[in-house]
DNA sequence: CTACGACTTCAAGTTCACTTGAAGTAAAGG
DNA sequence: CCTTTACTTCAAGTGAACTTGAAGTCGTAG
């Protein structure tokens, strides 16, 4: 497959099927003339790595993780580091959510003053906190 | 309140303060000479925009939605609407940590031969096409 | 065989959310 | 009053993840 069969089944623009070539992320299987060839394997790569993006890794985990081979080996150890994590986000998102819906329907006269909210705004507070310590940890 | 102050309370750099302000998310109420004075309802907003980050609103959308005002006037429409967005990217993150566990048990000679994998890229690639189609939607 | 259009490279540009550095000012303490 | 320290501004830099543009190459339809 050329690059924009690839870019069309996979709903990338070719330029970021490029770019994550370059990156190491996925493999062209050859060159017809200048043309990258693409197996149709790179699509499940690709899929895999929508999951990753899609998790909140960033492509350098990603590329990480899916290893050098055609392939993927996945180290199950991160995958089960990346799951707890993802955890801790739920419950945040979580709360989130339940808090702007309670913020939608709240009576009090400033969201401010309800607990509820107030709650919400301390595992925020936590969360940006926590984002500033370790740089770059995902959840973007 | 000079800067450090707030700094230390809110948990950010002072620097990121004055980039707030800079961008209209958050206000001095004077200066002692050249310092920034805050009142303490600063740290209100700034946790107001702890949680609109952490649920994936860019500074723009927050600053759209606090307002103007000091006390943030929040619009509720807005509110629900991110509450869904938050319930499928909800979905989304869980099928995904499902999936990570999942991946790490597994005993399939490939993750890509497992069903359960398998409607989990269908996901991530749904999503990742959902992004590229409406641009600068959150979920960051 | 020629022209067209799809591809190529490489450099530079873009957006977001900040951070860093240089150079200057002023509040607070001794 | 003088020094130290904490603040100030403004411009430029950073990193992630791409996108865009210019200039060139080449497969394929006519």
């Amino acid at each position: 497959m050329d690059i924009s069969e690839v870019a069309k089944r996979a709903g990338l623009p070719a330029s970021t099927l490029r770019f994550y070539e370059e990156k190491g992320l996925i493999r062209s299987v050859g060159r017809r003339g200048l043309r990258r060839q693409f197996s149709p394997r790179v699509l499940e790569r690709l899929a895999l790595i929508a999951l990753g993006r899609s998790a909140g890794f960033s492509l350098e985990e990603i590329r990480s993780m899916l290893g050098e081979a055609d392939r993927p080996t996945i180290d199950r150890q991160a995958l089960n580091d990346k799951a707890d994590e993802l955890d801790r986000t739920l419950r945040q998102l979580t709360a989130m959510r339940d808090g702007l819906r309670h913020a939608a329907e709240c009576t009090a006269p400033s969201h401010l003053e309800c607990p509820t909210f107030q709650r919400l705004m301390g595992l925020a507070v936590a969360d940006v906190a926590r984002r500033s310590r370790r740089r770059g940890e995902a959840l973007r």
